[in-house]
DNA sequence: TAGGGAATATTTTTT
DNA sequence: ATATTCCCTA
């Protein structure tokens, strides 16, 4: 290789950039194309790359990069590249590390919640968190919404914490902290209550030092706008942006992009308009087709020639987006041989398609394919189960990306619970979900106990339950149960501080009798669950500190090791953008599933372009063969659905695709269907919204933030306003009498339940 | 407090 | 079909 550019871990000796030298044209950019040298080499000012699949967008990124380095424009530790997800910024990484020579250290390279946290950290205490913060994920989010609905009052049959969930992400992806909902956007959750169960849940999260996701980008832009100096900072800092999937930034990201990039305009975004499928998450197509108008002066390139498929493919796809309005339109073009046709496949249900997917797999593989160079595309994530159950009688070996994440599951979420804890004691939610897993005579009545007194005192449950066990406020049997767990911990912290990381997990599952539970349990799944934590600890070997490890856990939620042999891949079509394979299955094409049901109810016109925009990211995956299919009836939990050909599948142009259905079944051209007879009962989507009936149900409850957020509402008195001798009464215990008073613990002389040792929270003078 | 059994929801898509 | 939640009893 020609220079390697020793760039590696430099930090700018403050101000003077490293010099642009002069150098020969380097070979890396004469393995590209007109277009896509431009687009590398317009190093200065905005550029938008319109660059449509399989034009080689990806390479003209790490090439950009590269060349900003090579020309000593930037140290790494200058360049922010923010990509979609984890997968893309390690194969970022590992391409550019390939054109310099060697892994380029020091880049601020990585998913935009990545590089959001890393910020975030730096400036913690200016919203109010501590450095340490916790990133909650999805589950603890609605526990946590939970307990903000019943602070409120408010009946969660009624206005479940999933749609309060929803509606405060779209908030935040649209940048709006709770002061900036307007009255326009307040939604109609809770009779319009949702805007001060936001603010509330904020509250909640300040108090726990926790964020959620969309916090890590949104506590970004209140720094940056309420401190000019920090964000002048990462401005002046900031010398080169680069941006992959443009097209699917939301207003968050936008903004946090805009911010950053008015120091030195150097930022060059990447994307397809046609490839947008986030609209559901908060992406604005919108930021794509306003760019020039939003940074003046932006030039625009587009790449145009697909390297990736056939004509036939490329055909199929185009014809099938041209049905699309409001496209800022590419023409795309390939050359070489036109390839073999689309074929589309008419299946009975959904066994059958699996099997005949199966044999056709098994086909290619005799013809000497690679099993990794196939894939499995579907729309919904439960579609992969039919093909998992046929692939494991005929085994063949497969992988499901983008699945069920491995830090997703029970016991990996348990064990992080107790590492959490550990790192932090005041993570509340972490406490509460391992307080009695396992089982430990722990139970809602003693957890409520700790509850109360953590609020009346503003501490932590943990800081609660070291108070309590001093005390006679609990049950004998949950103190000492309480006590032990207590004492675990002390002892697991010590050894954090000593022991490599993955000997604390282990310590830890062993003592805390997690290991046991699952030895001892019948059920089938429990020796995978042993496996998972035993790779757990396999896993957390790479890391050095347990920071590091649950910064890794919450952020790198990818389990898709792409790597791991020749299997077929199982992949969601949202989490196949990106990717590219020989052969491609499309299964499911049927209305109702894909476009799916309830994307149109909710989203109607606009949503069916984006569904389409998902058919057209799922066959542009494809290089040599795509085999499309849909199924005339699927098990749909217990009943049955019968469905009519997805409308896409008429939309196919007719000259590169081939109808190979068995007769019988709609006729060639997927028109009518065939009265399948009775055994079926004609289910329509199940999913429509569920909402309505409980529309007179319609109580005020006046919800008052202030209850929940102003801290200790009535509780008693003020720590040591208690003296030996005073009268006081007790919930449970009753009247009594003062005997000793220690800190806020009181000895107490109950006149009918004897003498006890107290909280004072929990008593008021009588 | 735990465990059983009934009732109930679950299936879009993801950082 | 399966997972979760709720309610009851021991």
């Amino acid at each position: 290789m020609a220079d390697p550019f020793d760039l590696s871990g430099l930090e700018p000796p403050t101000e003077s950039a490293p010099s642009a030298g002069p150098k020969a044209a380097p070979a890396y950019l004469s393995r590209l194309n007109e277009a896509q040298r431009a687009a590398v080499e317009a190093t200065e000012g905005p550029l938008l790359v319109l660059a449509g699949a399989g034009t080689g967008k990806t390479r003209v990124l790490t090439t950009r990069l590269a060349h900003i380095l090579r020309l000593r424009l930037a140290w790494p530790s200058q360049i922010l590249a923010v990509t979609f997800t984890n997968r893309a910024a390690r194969e970022m990484q590992s391409r550019v590390a390939a054109l310099i020579g060697e892994a380029v250290d020091g880049l601020w390279l990585g998913t935009f919640h990545s590089n959001g946290v890393r910020i975030l950290r730096r400036h913690a205490e200016l919203v109010g968190l501590r450095p340490s913060f916790t990133i909650l994920d999805v589950d603890d989010q609605l526990r946590l919404m939970k307990q903000v609905l019943g602070a409120a009052n408010i009946d969660e049959k009624r206005w479940p914490a999933r749609a309060l969930a929803a509606q405060i992400d779209r908030w935040k992806d649209r940048g709006l902290a709770p002061g900036r909902v307007g009255t326009a956007q307040a939604g109609d959750f809770a009779d319009g209550r949702a805007v001060a169960l936001y603010a509330a849940y904020q509250e909640r999260l300040r108090t726990l030092n926790a964020a959620d996701f969309g916090d890590l980008l949104l506590h970004c832009l209140t720094i940056f706008t309420d401190n000019p100096d920090v964000l002048s900072d990462y401005q002046q800092r900031f010398k080169y942006i680069l941006v992959d999937e443009y097209q699917d930034t939301n207003v968050s990201q936008y903004l946090w992009l805009r911010l950053l990039a008015q120091g030195h305009k150097n930022l060059c975004c990447v994307g397809d308009d046609d490839q947008s499928i986030y609209g559901w998450r908060g992406a604005e197509v919108g930021n794509i087709l306003r760019f020039e108008k939003d940074f003046p002066g932006a030039s625009v390139i587009r790449l145009e020639r697909n390297y990736r498929s056939t004509p036939n493919i490329l055909g199929t796809a185009s014809g099938l987006i041209a049905h699309n309005e409001g496209r800022l339109g590419k023409t795309l073009w390939t050359e070489g041989e036109d390839g073999q046709k689309v074929t589309i496949h008419g299946v009975w249900d959904g066994e059958e398609e699996a099997r005949v997917v199966g044999e056709e797999i098994e086909s290619l593989q005799r013809q000497g394919h690679a099993l990794a160079e196939m894939a499995i595309l579907v729309r919904a994530g439960f579609q992969t189960r039919e093909f998992e159950d046929r692939f494991l009688t005929l085994g063949i070996p497969h992988r499901v990306i983008g699945g069920v994440g491995f830090y997703e599951r029970r016991e990996i979420r348990d064990a992080i619970a107790y590492l959490r804890v550990i790192h932090q004691d005041d993570d509340d939610l972490a406490f509460e979900r391992i307080v009695n897993v396992p089982k430990r005579g722990i139970g809602q009545a003693t957890v409520k106990t700790l509850h109360e007194l953590a609020r009346a005192q503003g501490i932590s449950l943990l800081a609660a339950a070291h108070a309590l066990v001093g005390t006679d406020e609990l049950r004998p049997q949950s103190r000492g149960a309480l006590r032990g767990l207590l004492d675990c911990f002390d002892r697991w912290r010590t050894a954090a501080a000593d022991l490599p990381l993955a000997d604390v997990i282990e310590l830890v599952l062993e003592e805390s009798g997690y290991t046991e539970m699952l030895q001892n349990d019948r059920a089938p799944d429990s020796p995978g669950r042993l496996d998972n934590l035993k790779e757990l600890v396999a896993a957390a070997e790479e890391l050095e500190t347990l920071t590091a490890f649950l910064e890794h856990v919450s952020l790198i939620m990818d389990n898709d090791r792409a790597a791991g042999g020749d299997a077929v891949n199982l992949v969601t079509l949202h989490s196949a953008k990106g990717l590219e394979f020989d052969s491609v299955f499309l299964p499911g094409w049927e209305e109702g599933l894909f476009p799916h049901q309830r994307a149109l109810d909710e989203g109607g016109a606009k949503a069916l372009e984006e569904e389409r925009r998902l058919a057209y990211v799922g066959i542009t995956r494809a290089r040599q063969r795509i085999r499309i299919s849909y199924a005339a009836s699927r098990r749909l939990f217990t009943g049955w659905q019968s469905n009519i050909p997805s409308r896409f599948v008429d939309e196919l142009p007719a000259k590169h695709v081939e109808n190979v259905s068995e007769p019988g079944l709609y006729g060639a051209q997927g028109v009518g269907l065939e009265d399948s007879g009775a055994e079926f009962i004609v289910q329509r989507p199940a999913f429509g919204p569920r909402r309505g009936r409980y529309a007179r149900h319609a109580a005020s409850n006046g919800f008052d933030a202030e209850a929940h957020t102003g801290q200790h509402p009535t509780q008693a008195k003020p720590s040591g306003s208690y003296t030996r001798g005073m009268r006081i009464f007790h919930q449970k215990f009753g009247y009594g009498r003062i005997v000793a008073v220690e800190d806020n613990r009181l000895e107490i002389a109950f006149d009918k339940a004897g003498t006890k040792k107290v909280i004072d929270s929990f008593v008021a003078p009588a």
